[in-house]
DNA sequence: CTGAAAGCGCTAACAG
DNA sequence: CTGTTAGCGCTTTCAG
């Protein structure tokens, strides 16, 4: 069918060896053979069988990818295409690929997994989520197979290798602002809990706000899901309290999206009424109205690394855990507002 | 290392090739002896090498997906991850993998898709976005490799299998929609002329308006990036006209949120003083403020279809090209309204 | 209904 | 520096 190795050795008058190692770019081969061998793939137009190859290295250059169900909601988010593009990014120069996995649930996106892991289809995965007592974890960790996690292990931290900001402290550190500029009644709208970038956000809030001796009570602190009637409900009922909020630490853009939008519906403007700070610095972040303050994580950043970290790992399965904080950056911007005198109590 | 057929032969005293075929579900085989492989295969943990399979029948169960260069920003889009969802589940009910490529620039794209056809990664593609002489439609077509486009060809369109909505009838729905409202100045926002999206979705709006004998100044078509600089001008221009127009036609919501938020910065809102009417339905439409008019595509039935029109495509090379129109269906939301006078001329 | 044997296209010792 | 020879793990004739 397709020109095989065989037929460009025939060609070039070597063995089929030679121009295995050619492709290889073996330095024990001549320049002058390599040229000639060269030249003859390029005349038949030769491209090497990947499975082939991957049978003999038992190997296959490929990444696995592996996104939350798309049960989660939370797959709309623009993060994922963010993170994809950082790992495709360092793939590509690295000439590997991407399998990705979407799974329609939890059980379907374990299969994937399996299906990966077992057929020899990817020398490492990414998980692209992390939470408690995750199944996935488990099967790989068991399995000794290399991967990484883009976000923090919630077990085993030290056997794990992943890349994650410092969310306790961006979280505190955006806390911090708000305190900064007035804000005394601060609430915290989060994701699942068994996320662990919800809880590390949290604790950063929280720890801010014991800090600084302000009120923390239970009603400040929601857990909603990305969709709008999650949001709404949470909104509303922090705003029936008898102290509202007035500053709000939102555990991502998209939710914060939906929060403005409750608000409104409920007669509140931000960044009058409340200011709000969320994180990840999704590119819409920027054009809504008002444009958000948020935390930059870099997702590309972490797409990148999380790709070098675990082609790093696939090669040599000796290389120990790592951990690899990517930095962030505040942005600032019109989401939030410095009061000066507290609503009387 | 791992378990091979050859260990399951031994343990369930057959030979290799009767495994294979009870892998294969042969209907020749006993289910005597099929009982007992499978009770091997289970107890050595057995499954099968990809590789080794792909390389003997040549094909690889997995389908390449490619989305546009990331330097388009459209990438940002969560129409992505929409269509990858529907895309995967088809893929995973069927148990074909999932390759994605996410290159840098169009160069790179053009060397991830050259990878995956050339080294039998995959047995055929998606296209994920569809412009105006596009060279990996080309190369695809050169090698009669399967593929499918999520969009309508610009050229060739009769020997391309694709799936697409209806743009042109949702574009002028959209429009006569504001029409009936009461808007006689309406303009049309929407991304790059070599996106035949676009192309259509324009026309659409046209027709529409020619056969109200509205006004259709050059001005009142702009074509913007997805970028916030690139709407904020289009805007400012639009709004700065002798006659700015009461109604827009934006060709994606992601866009329609950049035009909302310039909007407010200089001093109009939306529905108030000027209806908005979008495309795709992305799911931030709902949480936006307003809420968006908008089409919904269904693109999560557009990654569905696509990837069984490529399956039956790649599993029967003869598979005549075939069109698949998803219908689409109009939200209304409250980012217009009608108005009853026009402002004098 | 099942086994033996060849081969998919490539790599990797082992010779020379 | 290069050729020869085995495989990698699976499928698939071809016999029986």
């Amino acid at each position: 069918m397709a020109v095989t190795i065989k037929d460009v050795a025939k060609k070039a008058g070597v063995a089929p060896s030679t121009v295995s190692r050619v492709i290889a770019d073996n330095p024990r081969i001549s320049l002058d053979t390599k040229k000639r061998v060269r030249k003859a793939m390029k005349d038949l137009g030769y491209h090497p069988n990947i499975n082939a190859r991957n049978l003999a290295v038992r190997s296959s250059q490929a990444i696995g990818v592996i996104m939350p169900s798309s049960a989660d909601k939370a797959l709309q988010n623009p993060f994922f295409p963010e993170v994809l593009r950082g790992i495709g990014s360092f793939a590509h120069e690295t000439e590997y690929s991407l399998y990705v996995s979407t799974g329609g649930n939890d059980q379907e996106v374990f299969e994937e997994v399996q299906r990966m892991v077992n057929g020899n289809r990817v020398d490492g995965i990414i998980l692209l989520y992390s939470r408690i007592a995750d199944p996935v974890q488990q099967f790989l960790t068991e399995k000794k197979f290399p991967f990484v996690i883009v976000g923090k292990p919630s077990e085993q931290e030290s056997e794990i290798t992943y890349v994650d900001n410092n969310n306790f402290k961006a979280s505190k550190d955006l806390t911090n602002h708000l305190i900064d500029i007035g804000h005394r009644h601060i609430a915290f709208i989060g994701g699942s809990t068994e996320l662990t970038v919800t809880v590390d956000r949290f604790n950063g809030y929280k720890s801010a706000i014991e800090e600084a001796d302000l009120p923390l009570p239970n009603e400040y602190t929601v857990h909603a899901e990305f969709l709008k009637s999650g949001g709404r409900d949470a909104v509303e009922q922090l705003f029936a309290l008898d102290q509202p909020p007035t500053g709000l630490v939102v555990a991502d853009d998209l939710m914060t999206l939906g929060v403005i939008n409750t608000l409104e519906e409920i007669g509140l403007s931000c960044p009058q009424d409340v200011s709000l700070t969320s994180f990840n610095n999704l590119y819409l972040s920027e054009i809504t109205t008002p444009p958000l303050t948020t935390v930059d994580i870099q997702i590309y950043q972490l797409g990148v690394q999380s790709a070098r970290c675990l082609i790093e790992k696939a090669k040599d399965k000796d290389e120990p855990a790592k951990r690899i904080i990517v930095p962030y950056e505040i942005k600032f911007r019109q989401s939030t507002r410095s009061i000066t005198s507290e609503p009387v109590e």
